[in-house]
DNA sequence: CTCATACTCCAACGAACGTTTGAATGTTAG
DNA sequence: CTAACATTCAAACGTTCGTTGGAGTATGAG
């Protein structure tokens, strides 16, 4: 009786310990961190995690079998996606537990951010009225495949690659807020580095849009696919 | 840059990546159930999830070394504890996570719940506030040195070792409603089965001290020692 | 059909982990 | 001081994990 109470114990314990064994490799988690910006190809998800395929069907693998991502398969290409939302809020939450933690990696986020008026001075709430009420312009930097597939409420696609060209676009007399992936993605840090150096008045907003709907703010889903043509 | 770029990705992901090897191993996710429940020395956690003590301090310092545990020496004693709420909180997210996704667990729990009617048929407010006009009784069935550590309101301390003995001190004509350290402790299981047998209408409740908190609802702190002398 | 593409499975290596053993540290009691 | 206790440290065992290379499945094109 005794003894089979501590079965049934190392049993349960056993089965979260599976979440945090899907958790515990730095590369599973930017792949699960990729997969937050939406739905992927096996080859892309590599590019961007820069590992090899090999490495990253084999660490996807293990992802699946802990029930966080799933597969679809659309001719040749698998296509893999986060199994719900409450993946991308465990993300969330245990890079907010590490950020808290960790006083290592609140150092190297202090180091990314080290241009502190780059941040952006605004609660999200805030950001959303302003944006709302055309104050400021919000720019989603990410690829606009993920764009696409969700973005934050009046932002505007404007890839990283395609910046410099579409420079004409953008106001001058209006502060710009960028945002990407979310804390550890460097896209809006580099966008912002350029908009300030050509005269823009521009932030960096450090949610991406798993944290921006973890924290209970809406999403806009893109109806159809943008013009723009590249894409990574 | 590029380069530069993937080194502080690196880092970054090796970072969260601690955490989540803290919480890769059963025993210690085990351990950080029981320091939920409050401070506790070495000892007794070994005790409690019946492993070695040196066993128990490996997995501690490695808890430690991920700052999620810390360490208070009292005379010839080590006392440990979670180093904040948001690590309770982690913990009841990680543990909602895999069940939400790992179909085994489910059914284990299921299992463990198999007397459905044995479970409470309230919510957590609704609880609270037949708790306070004294409709039900709620009993907390944990040691009394987590009793004192922090405790539902409105429960009474019952430890399980004493509960046939202090049988008397329970009413009949009122639902009788047991909760302990949460969902994988069988404790609040073993007294609702006890109580129903010898004619009581007692109901098990699911939530431990953690869970309560991180769903933003009060807990009260024992002012000092209860008089019961039994503590494991 | 063959060929190329995209991905997964299998085998294998070195590294890291969980666990146990024995020694060492620090603390309290006498 | 010594003795006893509680905890940590260091080394060593077998096991598992991350990563790579090679072979094997599907799909679509020609």
């Amino acid at each position: 009786m005794k003894n089979s109470g501590r079965q049934v114990k190392d049993l349960l314990y056993a089965q979260v310990a599976r979440i945090g064994k899907a958790v515990c490799s730095p590369k599973r988690l930017e792949l699960i961190d990729l997969l937050c910006q939406g739905e992927k190809p096996v080859e892309r998800l590599a590019a961007e995690a820069q590992i090899s395929v090999k490495l990253a069907s084999a660490h996807l693998k293990e992802l699946r079998q802990a029930h966080m991502v799933e597969a679809r398969k659309e001719g040749k290409h698998v296509y893999y996606r986060l199994t719900g939302e409450a993946v991308a809020d465990f993300w969330v939450a245990i890079r907010s537990l590490a950020e808290d933690r960790l006083l290592e990696l609140r150092a190297a986020l202090a180091k990314l951010a080290e241009h502190a008026h780059e941040l952006t001075p605004m609660s999200r709430e805030e950001l959303l009225a302003r944006a709302k009420s055309g104050e400021v312009i919000v720019l989603d930097v990410r690829p606009p495949s993920e764009y696409v597939s969700g973005h934050l409420p009046y932002a505007q696609s404007m890839p990283l690659d395609e910046l410099k060209k579409r420079l004409a676009e953008l106001p001058r007399d209006k502060p710009v807020v960028a945002y990407c992936r979310g804390p550890f993605c460097l896209m809006s840090k580099e966008a912002v580095e350029y908009l300030n150096q050509e005269g823009f008045h521009a932030f960096r907003f450090e949610d991406g849009v798993a944290e921006w709907r973890a924290h209970g703010l809406p999403v806009e889903v893109a109806r159809q696919a943008l013009k723009s043509g590249a894409e990574g």
